[in-house]
RNA sequence: GCCGAGGUGGCGAAAUUGGCAGACGCACUUGCCUUAGGAGCAAGCGGAGUAAUCCAUGGAGGUUCAAGUCCUCUCCUCGGCACCA
């Protein structure tokens, strides 16, 4: 670099080296199965490890890119150049996801053919992605939409077809009244179309359905292999909603003495059933439609009122019928009854439309005291509530003594406020150190609040008492009852009293003797202060309304079964038995509703022939083509536009020949997305989907990068798919993505997403024509950490564009010939005199190669860059810097900035680019350092450094510690009480 | 309500998993240089204080020689699920 270098100019570099590169194809990929990789036959693809680094690949809307769009492939670009660097064959591909309403709706809003509006968006992108300069391998570019690549979409569904997994039903889905169209439940949004908010509507109508729920399990379990962020995972787990409970029969009896059968509840708590105090169907159940049946009239004294609520339950929209805060609505079935079959009592049976249709058998137990939504039921219909669990206590400062007999009791304690001071009514015992209240046991014939009562009259003298409340619920509590010796299984009751005034009875002097009266504040109704085990549960229980307790305990009222832990598993299995009962499992997730009535989609590849019903479209007459319509808008009909294009619709049945119509429900956008991370690694294949040797080299994406908004839609759909085809033998693993990266989001300078409705998007042209594509990588990626979003901010763009521009400036201080300086000399091999800060500058730049690479690896790209800035600094420093290191800097940065490493390696003389050289080699003996840094600390808090040789004493640490001045002072002739030494850490002396 | 991810300077953020809190960058301040450019260079930049030092990682407790990091409670922000029995 003798002459003066010239201005650094990114326009110039860049289109130069994207042209370069394009000409001399570095990023086309050769598969293992093919042979040599094209780097001067030095090795062969299949001997190299692969690496299959994956985009979501775009929906080329109208709209173009926006700054936050490349984020995500600014990260794939660096990871794959760093794993080639790497030495591992990359496949880093890019396509085109351009079936589906967006697509379709601009094309109606703008007149033309969605497939000409495609085109356009696809060129427009891949412009706007081109300057960014990208290492995609265009000769693998896919597109959903080209009858290609969706011939092997629809032959996947014939796969699906013919194991059953498709079919047609006919039960009511969500329909958008906007989009007109049926919906899957993934595409909702909070009970709204997710593509434009229209309030859906259920809508019977026949549809094509995907059994994705014979898959909950392999789904559910398969997640937990995957490196994929946990948030996720949990969003599918949710999205999945495994729950293991019992389907348990009631049996049903009608007025007039029939009695008509068994109904089945699911349940996740069949250990409550003895309190299950009435049955709720949902009111789309089949048995609530039968009893209004006109067969049956005379069964119910109150047909008309059910019909009508039944009515008017359907037309409530989903959103206010699943809306947990509305108050529960229902009806009785007059003339009808349930057994319970674990008390084998009558019980009412209601419709309630808080029991959803979709989940379980659609009808539910309702148990009162242990379920919030059965007890505002109850509340509201006024049924009876039956306690059956009660929270139980083993009293820790009081436990049962070992020996000494148990007792149960029925207890009482009262609850007394004195009105005036606000304060409540306990006991000071005297032979004991207890707090108690006012408490006995319950005796034959007595109710609790006699019982309460008569304890607080017997034990105070106070008489004029005001009953509050009786806190709903027991508590078991097993202690010492050390002023009877023996053990104690209590079951009490809380009863709640104001005091009316202070009005005393005499009391008896026996009971005198034993305890004082205190008065204590609300806050001191606790564990603590008081000797009731119970404690803590009354005072939550004190102030708030009744409810249900959800929580584990003890069963009571439960026949045989009172005593046992209501947790525990045999528990639940023997009362699912006595019951006659058996354990299911089920799962929220639904069947994918397939069928879509729009044009812009797969034709689901199926002919429906008068005689022969349902026949498949033969494989060889694949692809069905999506013909050419006059009209693409959506009918509202049920029928998709192509409905009308009877030369397309009227066809022979393969089968008998005979006359058949084709299926003119088309797929929806999802489809094409399941599987197209399977053709990358064969784009071109007519014969099958993906050839067998490419599946096998490239299966499965090893990162796989995208938004989470994708969590519980794209990314189901596809390991649905993909576990389908691994179970066809189609492919050879189970998930197709082993680990998942998600990409933030990058938000306008407003704080707002961006969007043209907003008018605040920021164009990657024009950041990348006035900073470089360079600057506006490094900027993108230095910007926070990588899955976390964003705002932008123009301003801050200048911070990468000075490093690039100090990179640039350091190409003067390189010193191209080895031999000739002080500098190459000190680094020579055999030179074992090296200055200090020659080793310091190696040393940086060692663990820089080593942390460069390991952030790239786990896409801490931030950190990376500032590794990157840190060492550039040092290099500024330097009056000259070496070839070697000069290059392992450029092969460090190359990754981020791809033209001006290029740039700056080929002014080095470099004939092939620097993306082909590889990943420097960290040398271990450069990291490690000849002295350490030790803090010495007095108490924990430093107060001074010493530097001293690697792996030092404790005794030689401390010698140099107390020689240093500002030590001494902190010590000060202190007694040393403890020295806490961490080897080339630091030294606390703890005075 | 349940589950998940977070909360650190004026701002974006670091912090080898318990060992110097604030690396790196933006903004800002002062000075230098200049062919006035979004340039470059030097120094400074959490708060208080002349300083020594003290106080600071949402809040309150705790464990420890030592806590942003571990434990308990609590408040707020974002995301997912939600009348799923």
């Amino acid at each position: 670099m003798q002459e003066k270098p010239r201005a650094y100019d990114h326009k110039e570099i860049e289109a130069k080296w994207q042209k370069e590169w394009a000409k001399t194809g570095i990023y086309t990929t050769k598969d293992g199965a093919n042979g040599a990789d094209g780097e001067g036959g030095a090795s062969e693809g299949a001997e190299k490890q692969k690496c299959y680094v994956l985009d979501m690949f775009p929906y080329p809307s109208g709209e173009g890119l926006h700054v936050g769009h490349p984020k995500g492939y600014i990260a794939t670009d660096i990871y794959s150049r760093f794993k080639k660097m790497s030495g591992f064959n990359i496949l880093h591909p890019m396509g085109w996801d351009a079936f589906g309403l967006p697509a379709e709706n601009y094309a109606i809003k703008n007149k033309v053919h969605p497939r000409i509006a495609v085109e356009k968006n696809i060129a427009r992108y891949k412009e706007q992605l081109s300057i960014i300069g990208f290492n995609y391998d265009w000769t693998r570019e896919i597109n959903t939409t080209d009858p290609a690549y969706y011939r092997w979409t629809q032959w996947i569904f014939l796969k699906l077809l013919e194991k059953g997994l498709a079919f047609q039903s006919y039960e009511p889905i969500n329909w958008c009244p906007s989009c007109q169209t049926g919906l899957a439940n993934e595409d909702l949004d909070d009970g709204k179309c997710e593509r434009c908010g229209s309030v859906v509507e259920k809508r019977p109508m026949r549809q094509w359905v995907l059994k994705i729920t014979d898959y909950a399990e392999k789904l559910l379990e398969g997640l937990n292999d995957l490196n994929w962020p946990e948030s996720i995972k949990e969003s599918q787990r949710n999205w999945i909603g495994k729950s293991e409970g019992a389907e348990i029969g009631f049996p049903i009896e009608f007025q007039h003495g029939q009695k008509p059968g068994l109904i089945p509840v699911f349940t996740t708590r069949p250990e409550t059933i003895f309190g299950a105090t009435a049955l709720i169907f949902s009111p789309e159940h089949l048995w609530v439609t039968l009893a209004l049946d006109e067969k049956h009239k005379g069964v119910l004294n109150n047909a008309d009122e059910v019909r009508a609520y039944v009515r008017q339950s359907a037309k409530k929209t989903e959103i206010d019928r699943t809306n947990i805060q509305n108050e529960k609505t229902g009806i009785t079935l007059d003339g009808v009854w349930a057994i319970n079959p674990a008390t084998k009592e009558k019980i009412p049976v209601f419709v309630a439309d808080y029991v959803l249709a979709g989940y379980g058998t659609g009808a539910v137990m309702s148990v009162p005291a242990h379920d919030e939504r059965d007890f505002a039921f109850a509340k509201k219909f006024n049924s009876s509530i039956k306690e059956v669990v009660v929270p139980n206590i083993v009293d820790k400062r009081n436990p049962p003594v070992v020996g000494k007999k148990f007792v149960e009791r029925k207890n009482i304690h009262a609850i007394v406020k004195d009105l005036q001071s606000g304060k409540y009514l306990a006991l000071k015992w005297k032979n004991f150190d207890w707090t108690t209240f006012p408490m006995g046991g319950v005796e034959e014939g007595e109710d609790v609040v006699g019982a309460a009562m008569r304890e607080v009259r017997e034990e105070t003298g106070f008489k004029n008492l005001k009953l509050v409340k009786v806190i709903d619920g027991q508590v078991r509590a097993e202690y010492f009852a050390a002023h009877k010796d023996e053990n104690r299984i209590a079951y009490t009751t809380a009863v709640v009293f104001e005091l009316v005034d202070h009005e005393k009875d005499e009391i008896k002097t026996a009971e005198k003797e034993q305890h004082d009266i205190i008065w204590i504040d609300e806050s001191k109704i606790n564990y603590e202060n008081m000797t009731h085990a119970e404690a803590n549960v009354w005072r939550e229980r004190l102030l708030v309304e009744a409810t249900s307790f959800a929580g584990p305990g003890v069963l009571i009222n439960s026949g045989k079964f009172n005593g046992l832990d209501s947790s525990a598993e045999k528990t639940r299995v023997d009362i699912v038995a006595e019951v006659g009962g058996k354990i299911v499992t089920r799962y929220k997730l639904r069947d994918w509703v397939f069928s879509r009535q729009r044009y812009w989609g797969e034709p689901i590849p199926v002919i429906h022939c008068e005689k022969c019903g349902v026949v498949p479209v033969p494989e060889k007459d694949l692809p069905v083509m999506l013909p050419e319509v006059e009209n693409y808008a959506p009918t509202g009909t049920g029928e998709s536009p192509l409905a009308e294009m009877h030369d397309w619709v009227n066809v022979k049945c393969p089968n008998c020949a005979g006359a058949a119509k084709r299926e003119t429900n088309t797929m929806p956008q999802w489809a094409g997305s399941c599987w197209y991370y399977l053709r990358f690694m064969d784009p071109k294949n007519s014969k099958t989907f993906v050839g067998a040797p490419q599946e096998k080299y490239w299966d499965p994406v090893d990162v796989y990068v995208g938004g989470a908004e994708h969590a519980t839609r794209h990314l189901i759909y596809a390991r649905f798919w993909h576990k389908f085809l691994y179970d066809i033998g189609a492919v050879a693993t189970t998930e197709p993505f082993m680990r998942l990266q998600n990409v933030g989001l990058i938000h306008a300078e407003d704080g707002r997403k961006m969007s043209k409705r907003f008018g605040n998007v920021i164009n990657p042209d024009d950041v990348v024509n006035t900073y470089g594509a360079d600057t506006f990588r490094l900027y993108e990626m230095f910007m926070g950490p990588f899955n976390q979003s964003s705002v932008w901010d123009t301003k801050s763009i200048m911070g990468s564009r000075r490093l690039i521009e100090r990179v640039w400036r350091l190409q003067e201080k390189v010193i191209i010939s080895e031999e000739s300086t002080q500098q190459s000399r000190d680094m020579g091999e055999g030179t074992d005199v090296k200055k200090p800060d020659i080793k310091k500058l190696e040393n940086l730049l060692h663990v820089t190669i080593q942390k460069v690479g390991s952030d790239i690896e786990s896409f801490s790209f931030n950190t990376a860059i500032s590794c990157l800035m840190v060492l550039s600094r040092e290099l500024e420093n330097q009056t000259e810097i070496s070839k070697t290191t000069w290059e392992i800097f450029l092969q460090l940065l190359a990754p981020f900035a791809p033209h001006l490493a290029d740039e700056l390696w080929a002014a080095l003389g470099h004939h092939r680019s620097i993306h082909q050289s590889s990943w420097p080699v960290v040398d271990a003996s450069k990291i490690t350092q000849d002295t350490a840094k030790i803090i010495i600390q007095v108490n924990g808090k430093v107060r001074g450094e010493i530097e001293i040789a690697m792996d030092s004493s404790e005794e030689r640490v401390k010698e140099q510690a107390f020689l240093q001045e500002n030590i001494q002072k902190w010590l000060n002739g202190a007694t040393i009480k403890r020295i806490v030494f961490v080897k080339n850490r630091l030294l606390n002396i703890v005075i």
